[in-house]
RNA sequence: GCGCCCGUAGCUCAAUUGGAUAGAGCAUCAGCCUACGGAGCUGAGGGUUACAGGUUCGAAUCCUGUCGGGCGCGCCA
């Protein structure tokens, strides 16, 4: 909402600018920013500071010549009463202060949109893939999916809110050999518990729910016998525990509040006889070739440190080569624009696979591969063990069902997404300040208690707009309310739902002082109309936010 | 060795992407309940932004170097 003011001004303040100095062409542009401090205005400029060396003249004289203009093309415009003020302050910053009816204008759109408040249409349709999680169907979610599974939906949410036509997509990785030993890993444990002596081999998935799946192939097998369990191939076993395990992924993800538009299967896209058409597509290009035997990516033309091989010498692929399909049909299933979000272990793959999309056509950009940091789990301060390795990792499982679905994506949530995150699960199943997902979500249910105390009164909104807001706390309040939409297009430069984060616990901060200091149900009917208005427009934006974050929006707790 | 990321209060992290006096939470200390939910609010102390130079009106942010930490570097997936 005050952005758009934002961009107004900013435009009214570049013109004012052209018109003094219409001969100079390298002027800077002109960007109005949100002071920290709200002694420097509720938008300030920097343009004078920026263009005073070109104009060989004082910053403040700039400054001064500047608002002059800026005021005059005002006074002719229906901007003119949004503006109480504008300054100069050393060393030459222009800034402005809104009127209230500027502030007003705040809440009169918030009423007006409710759920839709906040949206934007940057994104113009644009077809969009956001692609997360696909853990290998090897075992059950870790932590780090979990923390990739929270962004990935947030995001999601908060680019189809900006106008995207988002589409999240899970890509099961069933092609490769960890598929086989998977099955030869359940295969071997089902020998043990029959009491046969089978070597299980170091690369085999060691965790305990093998065993688990062992018990439970022989119960759905009804294999009672070492003769039954022989006649199972190795194939029925991988396929089983395939499945089995992808069964078991789509739950946790679904109990945790993630839901995918499509998933898509490597053994399903990335066909031999795909994979050898593309290759043999790029070989023609001369952007694949042969060397020692092997094929080889020419990645270095896009910006790789060395080719990769795709195609080993004895014929088989490597993991790249189903990896190129698979984006390329990304690609073809018309997205313009593709998002991958991958644990850092694979950062050292992104090279290759921006390579590949300009391989097939594609510009750097239409790609963007996020990557999310791991998340350290200690429990009372004290760290717990995550190899995977021995299959000790924590698994989403746990995190969920110790502190519940709210807190855990909330703390992923907490930081950057490329900051290492400590989540400690004792603070995070406390419900005090400590825990700011309660600290937020206390502050929608308390505005649902106060619209009961003003349904008792019979005190309903304000419908005749506003006049009686005049308080610090009321003004601070409304103002942030109006930066929302700021703190999703934050998001999106940035790619990141921290911003709205960040966003919501100021609101929440913001909200209780007011609370604090004010009474929303008084004596003062009109003025109690016009609060009880403004603190369910904080409603409002508490509810839109958390529901982009993928959170309940409780009305008690 | 090469490449990428990072180093901010005792701890965990911010800082609107180069802006004005570097801010929060936790921890420590001191206050506020006959009120719409105390799961709340107010205040205090705590900093040479790892170090040394440089760029400019202005640097935690950009450049160079040093020190310290993390990750990646397979004809693996």
């Amino acid at each position: 909402m005050l952005d758009a003011l934002k961009t107004q001004l900013q435009n009214v303040l570049a013109d004012s600018l052209k018109d003094i100095f219409a001969s100079e062409n390298n002027v800077p542009e002109v960007i109005l920013e949100i002071p920290a401090d709200k002694n420097h205005g509720d938008f300030s400029c920097n343009i004078a500071l920026k263009s005073a060396k070109l104009l060989k003249k004082s910053p403040i004289a700039v400054a001064e010549r500047i608002i002059a203009a800026f005021q005059k093309e005002l006074s002719l415009n229906f901007l003119k009463n949004k503006i109480q003020k504008v300054e100069v302050k050393a060393p030459g910053f222009i800034n402005i202060f809104l009127s209230s009816e500027s502030f007003y204008d705040v809440l009169t759109a918030i009423g007006k949109q409710k759920d839709l408040y906040g949206q934007t249409s940057i994104g113009q349709g644009e077809k969009v893939q956001i692609e997360f999680v696909s853990a290998n169907p090897t075992g059950p979610l870790s932590v780090a999916h979990a923390r990739q599974a929270a962004v990935g939906d947030a995001l999601g949410n908060i680019l189809k809110f900006l106008g995207f036509n988002v589409d999240k997509e899970y890509y099961v990785n069933d092609g490769g050999n960890q598929i086989n030993i998977l099955g030869l890993s359940v295969r071997a444990r089902a020998f043990q518990i029959l009491g046969k002596e089978v070597e299980f081999l170091e690369d085999y998935y060691q965790g305990e729910y093998i065993k688990d799946m062992a018990r439970l192939f022989m119960e759905e097998n009804k294999i009672k016998t070492l003769a039954d369990l022989e006649k199972k191939t190795s194939k029925e076993f991988s396929q089983w525990a395939c499945a089995y395990l992808l069964g078991v992924i789509k739950k946790e993800l679904s109990d945790f509040g993630v839901h995918f538009d499509a998933w898509s299967y490597e053994s399903k896209i990335s066909t031999p006889e795909k994979i050898e058409k593309t290759l043999r597509a790029l070989k023609s290009k001369d952007l694949v070739y042969e060397k020692e035997g092997a094929w080889w990516f020419r990645s270095t033309s896009f910006g790789d440190d060395k080719d990769r091989v795709v195609k080993k010498s004895d014929g088989a692929y490597t993991y790249l080569a189903p990896d190129i399909v698979y984006h390329e049909n990304k690609f073809n299933r018309g997205y313009s624009w593709l998002i991958n979000i991958w644990g850092p272990d694979h950062h050292g793959y992104i090279p290759r696979i921006k390579a590949a999309a300009q391989a097939l056509g594609k510009n750097k950009e239409d790609l963007d591969v996020l990557i999310v940091q791991l998340a350290t789990i200690y429990r009372n301060g004290e760290l717990l063990s995550m190899s995977t390795r021995r299959g000790q990792y924590i698994s989403l499982r746990e995190v969920m069902d110790e502190v519940g679905v709210d807190a855990a994506r909330f703390f992923f949530l907490m930081r950057h997404i490329e900051a290492h995150l400590e989540f400690d699960l004792e603070v995070a199943k406390k419900q005090t300040a400590e825990n700011p997902v309660y600290y937020i979500q206390y502050a929608h249910a308390r505005i649902h208690s106060i619209n009961k105390k003003a349904q008792e009164q019979n005190i309903s909104v304000a419908e005749k707009g506003f006049s009686l807001l005049k308080e610090e706390e009321e003004i601070t309040l409304i103002r942030q309310l109006g930066e929302f939409s700021q703190a999703l297009s934050f998001c999106y430069d940035q790619l990141d739902p921290y911003p709205l984060v960040s966003y919501l616990m100021e609101l929440a901060i913001i909200f209780h002082r007011f609370y604090d200091k004010h009474k929303v149900i008084s004596d003062n009917i009109a003025l109690s109309q016009e609060r009880l208005t403004l603190v369910n427009c904080a409603r409002i934006v508490f509810a839109n936010g958390l529901r982009l974050l993928g959170l309940q929006t409780p009305e008690q707790m």
